[in-house]
DNA sequence: CAGAGCAGGACTGAATTTGTCCTGCTTAAT
DNA sequence: ATTAAGCAGGACAAATTCAGTCCTGCTCTG
């Protein structure tokens, strides 16, 4: 159906929600999932993605919490997309070979190709801090 | 997971497919599964989907079978996506607002909107025709 | 040492996709 | 006129994926 799973629209959100709150400050899921309206549990999920990535950095224990893991002009929308997604396929036999019928004959593994390749750039052309200049001018 | 589904890639065979073989020349399913190596019956599917779309017409009873509806310079990738998948719809509000917990304070509406017609735009560039010129050189 | 909060595995239910089956309609050929 | 090839399309079944929950453990603050 070519769409982007809710999960990586939780972590969206999750991103864009650090970035207005400031780098330093340390912010707790339930905080977030109140605040924006998601499923705390789930958004738990999303969030423990975007640190193994590095884009979110986590504080233990109490007191504890998410941080941006760095600057809002070094996360782009294509790094959300990986942490979450993992790497992308548009086609079933860059997943796996054995998976498409007609892998040695297929005429159209060359445009495919190509074709993520550039919704890829679109993704890594837009920074979170892009972004948020998009939102508020 | 932002991936094309099985369907739209039956699709984009067949139409290839029968863009080798000449306008003109009317194939059966059962020729074209046996051929590209697809199951006769989803493909069948598939086919029907692009005849309603206008991009094969159909020819009924014995001797029937299906032929590109239009040029290949008419046919657009966007074109068989469209027919097979639907409106495409990258993000769930699009589909439906209700689907969206955070629709009224949505912040990356406008973003995911643009960023959908810029791949629309990607789809609609390539013709069957440019396709296959890329295939055979 | 108690409790807040992250980490992550396991599991469940729902939704979607993929694929099959069956019945009916159309038409060429006999 | 009858037969059989082949499209049309609804209904259904199986498989996969997604979304979401639950539970247990670990870490740190007060």
């Amino acid at each position: 159906m070519l769409q982007v799973s809710r999960k990586f629209e939780y972590g969206l959100h999750a991103v864009t929600y650090l970035a207005t709150k400031g780098q330093g400050r340390v912010v707790t899921v339930k905080e977030m999932a109140d605040d924006i309206g998601f499923s705390q549990e789930f958004l738990s999920k999303a969030m423990q993605s975007l640190k193994r990535a590095g884009i979110a950095s986590s504080v233990q224990g109490v007191k504890g919490g998410y941080t941006l893991g760095r600057a809002t002009t070094e996360i782009t929308v294509a790094d959300i997309a990986l942490a979450i997604e993992g790497k992308p396929h548009l086609v079933r036999c860059g997943v796996k070979a054995e998976s498409c019928e007609v892998f040695s004959s297929c005429h159209h593994r060359g445009y495919m190709g190509t074709l993520q390749h550039k919704i890829q750039d679109l993704l890594e052309d837009t920074t979170i801090y892009s972004l948020l200049q998009q939102i508020v001018p």
